[in-house]
DNA sequence: TACTAATTGAAAATGTTTTTCAGTAAGGAA
DNA sequence: TTCCTTACTGAAAAACATTTTCAATTAGTA
Protein backbone atom coordinates (compact mmCIF):
# COMPACT_ATOMS: atom_id res chain seq x y z
CA UNK A 1 0.00 0.00 0.00
CA UNK A 2 1.82 2.64 -0.96
CA UNK A 3 -0.52 5.76 -0.77
CA UNK A 4 -1.49 8.50 1.55
CA UNK A 5 -3.57 6.08 3.56
CA UNK A 6 -0.96 4.59 4.61
CA UNK A 7 0.31 7.46 6.37
CA UNK A 8 -3.31 8.14 7.53
CA UNK A 9 -3.28 4.37 8.92
CA UNK A 10 0.22 4.96 10.59
CA UNK A 11 -1.09 8.19 12.17
CA UNK A 12 -4.26 5.79 13.28
CA UNK A 13 -2.33 3.11 14.78
CA UNK A 14 0.09 5.55 17.07
CA UNK A 15 -3.34 6.74 18.50
CA UNK A 16 -3.93 9.85 16.66
CA UNK A 17 -7.37 10.39 15.29
CA UNK A 18 -7.88 10.78 11.43
CA UNK A 19 -9.66 14.33 10.45
CA UNK A 20 -10.53 16.23 7.24
CA UNK A 21 -7.16 18.60 8.12
CA UNK A 22 -5.01 16.07 8.40
CA UNK A 23 -6.26 14.40 5.41
CA UNK A 24 -5.83 17.80 3.08
CA UNK A 25 -2.33 18.15 4.77
CA UNK A 26 -1.19 14.35 4.28
CA UNK A 27 -2.49 14.58 0.95
CA UNK A 28 -0.55 17.36 0.03
CA UNK A 29 2.70 16.25 1.04
CA UNK A 30 2.36 12.97 0.02
CA UNK A 31 3.94 12.38 -3.05
CA UNK A 32 5.26 15.98 -3.77
CA UNK A 33 8.37 16.11 -5.69
CA UNK A 34 9.19 19.47 -4.06
CA UNK A 35 9.88 20.29 -0.67
CA UNK A 36 7.47 21.95 0.82
CA UNK A 37 7.48 24.84 3.89
CA UNK A 38 4.69 24.87 6.40
CA UNK A 39 3.04 27.87 4.29
CA UNK A 40 3.35 26.46 1.19
CA UNK A 41 1.67 23.20 2.39
CA UNK A 42 -0.88 25.46 4.23
CA UNK A 43 -1.59 27.61 0.95
CA UNK A 44 -2.18 24.01 -1.25
CA UNK A 45 -3.74 22.02 1.60
CA UNK A 46 -6.36 24.95 1.74
CA UNK A 47 -7.86 24.01 -1.58
CA UNK A 48 -8.76 20.33 -0.23
CA UNK A 49 -10.35 21.66 3.09
CA UNK A 50 -10.71 25.13 2.81
CA UNK A 51 -11.60 25.51 6.32
CA UNK A 52 -7.75 24.30 7.91
CA UNK A 53 -6.03 26.50 10.14
CA UNK A 54 -2.28 27.28 9.79
CA UNK A 55 -1.67 25.81 13.36
CA UNK A 56 -2.91 22.65 12.55
CA UNK A 57 -0.67 22.16 9.34
CA UNK A 58 2.45 22.79 12.01
CA UNK A 59 1.05 20.72 14.27
CA UNK A 60 0.55 17.31 11.46
CA UNK A 61 3.78 18.39 10.52
CA UNK A 62 5.37 17.65 13.70
CA UNK A 63 3.29 14.56 14.24
CA UNK A 64 4.24 13.20 10.62
CA UNK A 65 7.90 13.96 11.19
CA UNK A 66 8.11 11.81 14.51
CA UNK A 67 6.78 8.72 12.61
CA UNK A 68 9.33 9.37 10.36
CA UNK A 69 7.09 9.90 6.91
CA UNK A 70 8.92 13.17 6.16
CA UNK A 71 11.62 15.06 6.50
CA UNK A 72 12.97 18.28 6.44
CA UNK A 73 15.08 19.47 3.93
CA UNK A 74 18.31 21.64 4.36
CA UNK A 75 19.51 23.74 1.82
CA UNK A 76 21.23 27.13 1.92
CA UNK A 77 18.74 28.89 1.50
CA UNK A 78 16.61 27.76 4.79
CA UNK A 79 15.69 24.52 6.11
CA UNK A 80 12.35 24.66 6.73
CA UNK A 81 10.66 22.40 4.12
CA UNK A 82 9.43 19.27 4.52
CA UNK A 83 9.42 15.84 1.66
CA UNK A 84 8.27 13.02 2.08
CA UNK A 85 10.85 10.78 3.43
CA UNK A 86 13.11 8.17 1.89
CA UNK A 87 12.83 4.21 3.16
CA UNK A 88 15.94 3.49 5.15
CA UNK A 89 19.38 4.94 4.60
CA UNK A 90 19.14 7.60 1.47
CA UNK A 91 20.27 10.66 1.01
CA UNK A 92 19.37 13.65 -1.11
CA UNK A 93 20.07 14.60 -4.48
CA UNK A 94 18.33 18.53 -5.16
CA UNK A 95 17.66 20.14 -8.48
CA UNK A 96 19.21 23.97 -7.87
CA UNK A 97 16.90 25.29 -11.08
CA UNK A 98 13.42 23.71 -10.18
CA UNK A 99 13.44 22.38 -7.03
CA UNK A 100 12.83 19.01 -7.38
CA UNK A 101 13.78 16.56 -4.52
CA UNK A 102 15.22 12.78 -5.57
CA UNK A 103 16.31 10.20 -3.30
CA UNK A 104 19.66 7.66 -4.07
CA UNK A 105 21.51 5.51 -1.55
CA UNK A 106 24.37 3.21 -2.28
CA UNK A 107 26.65 5.75 -0.57
CA UNK A 108 29.88 4.11 0.97
CA UNK A 109 31.63 5.94 3.17
CA UNK A 110 32.73 3.62 5.53
CA UNK A 111 36.85 4.35 4.28
CA UNK A 112 36.38 7.54 4.61
CA UNK A 113 34.69 7.38 7.90
CA UNK A 114 37.36 5.23 9.56
CA UNK A 115 39.72 7.64 8.32
CA UNK A 116 38.46 10.20 9.97
CA UNK A 117 37.71 8.50 12.87
CA UNK A 118 41.30 7.88 12.84
CA UNK A 119 42.69 11.40 12.31
CA UNK A 120 40.54 13.09 14.70
CA UNK A 121 39.97 10.65 17.42
CA UNK A 122 36.19 10.85 17.13
CA UNK A 123 33.76 8.21 17.05
CA UNK A 124 31.25 8.93 14.68
CA UNK A 125 27.57 7.70 14.56
CA UNK A 126 26.31 9.40 11.56
CA UNK A 127 26.48 11.02 8.38
CA UNK A 128 24.97 13.54 6.31
CA UNK A 129 25.03 13.44 2.39
CA UNK A 130 23.38 15.81 0.23
CA UNK A 131 23.88 16.51 -3.51
CA UNK A 132 22.92 19.93 -5.85
CA UNK A 133 22.80 19.97 -9.51
CA UNK A 134 20.67 20.19 -12.26
CA UNK A 135 17.96 17.70 -12.75
CA UNK A 136 17.75 15.76 -16.33
CA UNK A 137 15.10 18.57 -17.23
CA UNK A 138 16.66 21.60 -16.17
CA UNK A 139 20.34 20.54 -17.47
CA UNK B 1 48.82 36.36 9.78
CA UNK B 2 46.18 33.76 11.95
CA UNK B 3 44.32 36.33 13.85
CA UNK B 4 41.06 38.04 14.47
CA UNK B 5 42.91 40.93 13.07
CA UNK B 6 42.99 39.16 10.12
CA UNK B 7 39.60 39.39 9.60
CA UNK B 8 38.73 42.95 10.67
CA UNK B 9 41.87 43.86 7.44
CA UNK B 10 39.86 41.85 5.44
CA UNK B 11 36.65 44.10 6.22
CA UNK B 12 38.39 47.23 5.85
CA UNK B 13 39.92 46.19 2.57
CA UNK B 14 36.40 45.68 1.40
CA UNK B 15 35.42 48.92 2.37
CA UNK B 16 34.02 48.11 5.72
CA UNK B 17 35.04 50.42 8.33
CA UNK B 18 36.63 48.70 11.81
CA UNK B 19 34.46 50.08 14.80
CA UNK B 20 34.68 48.40 18.32
CA UNK B 21 31.29 46.53 18.18
CA UNK B 22 32.76 44.73 14.85
CA UNK B 23 35.42 44.24 17.08
CA UNK B 24 33.91 42.73 20.03
CA UNK B 25 32.01 40.34 17.67
CA UNK B 26 35.01 39.20 15.82
CA UNK B 27 36.86 38.50 18.69
CA UNK B 28 33.94 36.32 19.79
CA UNK B 29 33.37 34.47 16.72
CA UNK B 30 37.13 33.94 15.49
CA UNK B 31 38.63 30.66 17.01
CA UNK B 32 34.95 29.91 18.45
CA UNK B 33 35.50 25.77 18.69
CA UNK B 34 31.26 25.62 18.71
CA UNK B 35 28.89 26.79 16.96
CA UNK B 36 27.48 29.93 17.61
CA UNK B 37 23.78 31.40 17.36
CA UNK B 38 23.61 35.38 16.98
CA UNK B 39 22.37 35.45 20.08
CA UNK B 40 24.90 33.77 21.86
CA UNK B 41 27.31 35.66 20.30
CA UNK B 42 25.64 38.92 21.02
CA UNK B 43 25.57 37.95 24.74
CA UNK B 44 29.10 37.04 24.90
CA UNK B 45 30.31 39.73 22.56
CA UNK B 46 29.38 42.42 25.04
CA UNK B 47 31.25 41.06 27.81
CA UNK B 48 34.07 42.94 25.54
CA UNK B 49 31.65 45.90 23.81
CA UNK B 50 28.80 46.76 26.97
CA UNK B 51 26.99 48.80 24.32
CA UNK B 52 27.16 46.51 21.92
CA UNK B 53 23.35 45.70 20.29
CA UNK B 54 21.98 42.48 18.64
CA UNK B 55 21.31 44.62 15.56
CA UNK B 56 24.70 44.75 15.08
CA UNK B 57 25.28 41.15 15.78
CA UNK B 58 23.26 40.58 12.71
CA UNK B 59 24.66 42.61 10.43
CA UNK B 60 28.39 42.01 11.09
CA UNK B 61 27.44 38.20 10.61
CA UNK B 62 25.84 39.01 7.91
CA UNK B 63 29.29 40.46 6.18
CA UNK B 64 31.46 37.96 7.79
CA UNK B 65 29.11 35.19 5.70
CA UNK B 66 29.34 37.85 2.58
CA UNK B 67 33.02 37.63 2.90
CA UNK B 68 33.35 33.59 3.52
CA UNK B 69 34.61 34.25 6.83
CA UNK B 70 32.40 32.30 8.42
CA UNK B 71 29.82 30.17 7.73
CA UNK B 72 26.27 28.64 8.78
CA UNK B 73 26.08 25.17 10.81
CA UNK B 74 23.22 22.94 9.96
CA UNK B 75 22.07 20.40 12.57
CA UNK B 76 18.78 18.82 13.33
CA UNK B 77 18.13 21.29 16.00
CA UNK B 78 18.23 24.27 13.84
CA UNK B 79 20.20 26.13 11.43
CA UNK B 80 21.09 29.19 12.68
CA UNK B 81 24.32 29.25 14.41
CA UNK B 82 27.67 30.23 12.86
CA UNK B 83 31.58 29.03 12.96
CA UNK B 84 34.57 30.55 11.92
CA UNK B 85 34.69 29.05 8.02
CA UNK B 86 37.11 26.41 6.72
CA UNK B 87 39.62 27.56 4.17
CA UNK B 88 38.96 25.45 0.51
CA UNK B 89 37.11 22.35 0.28
CA UNK B 90 36.37 20.86 3.41
CA UNK B 91 33.19 19.01 5.33
CA UNK B 92 32.15 19.59 9.45
CA UNK B 93 32.83 17.10 12.15
CA UNK B 94 30.27 17.79 14.97
CA UNK B 95 30.44 16.20 18.57
CA UNK B 96 26.84 15.74 19.43
CA UNK B 97 27.64 15.50 23.31
CA UNK B 98 29.73 18.94 23.30
CA UNK B 99 28.55 20.60 20.13
CA UNK B 100 32.68 21.08 19.17
CA UNK B 101 32.74 21.24 15.61
CA UNK B 102 35.87 20.51 13.37
CA UNK B 103 36.85 20.31 9.82
CA UNK B 104 37.90 17.44 7.67
CA UNK B 105 39.31 17.17 4.34
CA UNK B 106 40.12 14.50 1.58
CA UNK B 107 36.74 13.33 1.24
CA UNK B 108 36.42 11.66 -2.80
CA UNK B 109 33.31 11.55 -3.91
CA UNK B 110 34.03 10.96 -7.26
CA UNK B 111 33.21 7.09 -7.87
CA UNK B 112 29.66 7.96 -5.91
CA UNK B 113 29.16 11.44 -8.00
CA UNK B 114 29.68 9.72 -11.16
CA UNK B 115 27.62 6.79 -10.47
CA UNK B 116 24.13 8.64 -9.04
CA UNK B 117 24.82 11.25 -12.39
CA UNK B 118 24.32 8.50 -14.78
CA UNK B 119 21.72 6.82 -12.81
CA UNK B 120 19.48 9.80 -12.19
CA UNK B 121 20.43 12.12 -15.21
CA UNK B 122 21.47 15.05 -13.13
CA UNK B 123 24.58 16.70 -13.90
CA UNK B 124 26.02 17.51 -10.54
CA UNK B 125 27.48 20.65 -8.89
CA UNK B 126 27.77 20.54 -5.42
CA UNK B 127 27.77 18.35 -2.34
CA UNK B 128 27.61 18.31 1.68
CA UNK B 129 29.17 16.25 3.65
CA UNK B 130 28.51 16.59 7.73
CA UNK B 131 29.72 13.82 10.29
CA UNK B 132 28.23 13.67 13.44
CA UNK B 133 29.88 11.48 16.56
CA UNK B 134 31.59 11.80 19.92
CA UNK B 135 34.89 14.09 19.77
CA UNK B 136 37.83 12.28 21.66
CA UNK B 137 36.74 13.87 24.89
CA UNK B 138 33.15 12.76 25.03
CA UNK B 139 33.39 9.45 23.52
C1' DT C 1 41.18 69.31 11.75
C1' DA C 2 37.06 69.00 9.06
C1' DC C 3 33.98 66.50 6.42
C1' DT C 4 31.26 62.79 4.45
C1' DA C 5 29.31 58.58 4.47
C1' DA C 6 29.18 54.28 6.96
C1' DT C 7 27.77 52.59 11.34
C1' DT C 8 25.43 52.56 15.59
C1' DG C 9 21.60 51.11 19.10
C1' DA C 10 16.77 51.67 20.07
C1' DA C 11 12.36 51.09 18.63
C1' DA C 12 9.17 49.57 15.43
C1' DA C 13 7.90 46.41 12.00
C1' DT C 14 7.78 41.96 9.99
C1' DG C 15 7.67 37.08 9.83
C1' DT C 16 7.55 32.54 11.91
C1' DT C 17 6.33 29.18 15.30
C1' DT C 18 4.14 27.97 19.73
C1' DT C 19 0.74 28.31 23.35
C1' DT C 20 -3.77 29.04 25.13
C1' DC C 21 -8.53 28.21 25.03
C1' DA C 22 -13.27 27.08 24.41
C1' DG C 23 -15.91 24.63 21.08
C1' DT C 24 -16.09 20.44 18.06
C1' DA C 25 -15.85 15.83 16.51
C1' DA C 26 -13.40 11.12 16.10
C1' DG C 27 -13.96 6.69 17.23
C1' DG C 28 -14.25 3.05 20.83
C1' DA C 29 -17.73 1.09 24.03
C1' DA C 30 -22.21 -0.10 25.12
C1' DT D 1 -26.96 3.41 16.74
C1' DT D 2 -26.04 6.40 20.56
C1' DC D 3 -23.08 7.97 24.17
C1' DC D 4 -18.95 9.52 26.13
C1' DT D 5 -14.26 10.53 26.64
C1' DT D 6 -10.58 12.77 24.96
C1' DA D 7 -7.99 14.28 20.96
C1' DC D 8 -8.34 17.84 17.75
C1' DT D 9 -9.70 22.24 15.84
C1' DG D 10 -9.13 27.29 14.37
C1' DA D 11 -8.66 31.89 16.23
C1' DA D 12 -6.26 34.88 18.95
C1' DA D 13 -2.53 35.86 21.72
C1' DA D 14 2.05 35.12 22.94
C1' DA D 15 6.75 34.15 22.20
C1' DC D 16 10.72 34.40 19.28
C1' DA D 17 13.70 35.62 15.53
C1' DT D 18 15.05 38.75 12.11
C1' DT D 19 14.81 43.10 9.42
C1' DT D 20 13.84 47.92 8.71
C1' DT D 21 13.72 52.68 10.04
C1' DC D 22 15.83 56.59 11.98
C1' DA D 23 18.38 60.18 14.20
C1' DA D 24 22.79 60.47 16.47
C1' DT D 25 27.59 59.08 16.34
C1' DT D 26 32.08 58.08 14.59
C1' DA D 27 35.69 56.04 11.31
C1' DG D 28 38.78 57.23 8.16
C1' DT D 29 40.21 60.05 4.47
C1' DA D 30 41.15 64.56 2.42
Amino acid sequence: MTSSEAWLEQLHDNGYRITAARRAVVDTVFGATHSLTPQEVYESARKKYRALGLVTVYRTLEKLEELHLIQRVHQPMGCHAFIAAGIGHQHLLLCQHCGQVEFFEGDDLDALTRSIAKKTGYQIQEHWLQLFGLCANCR
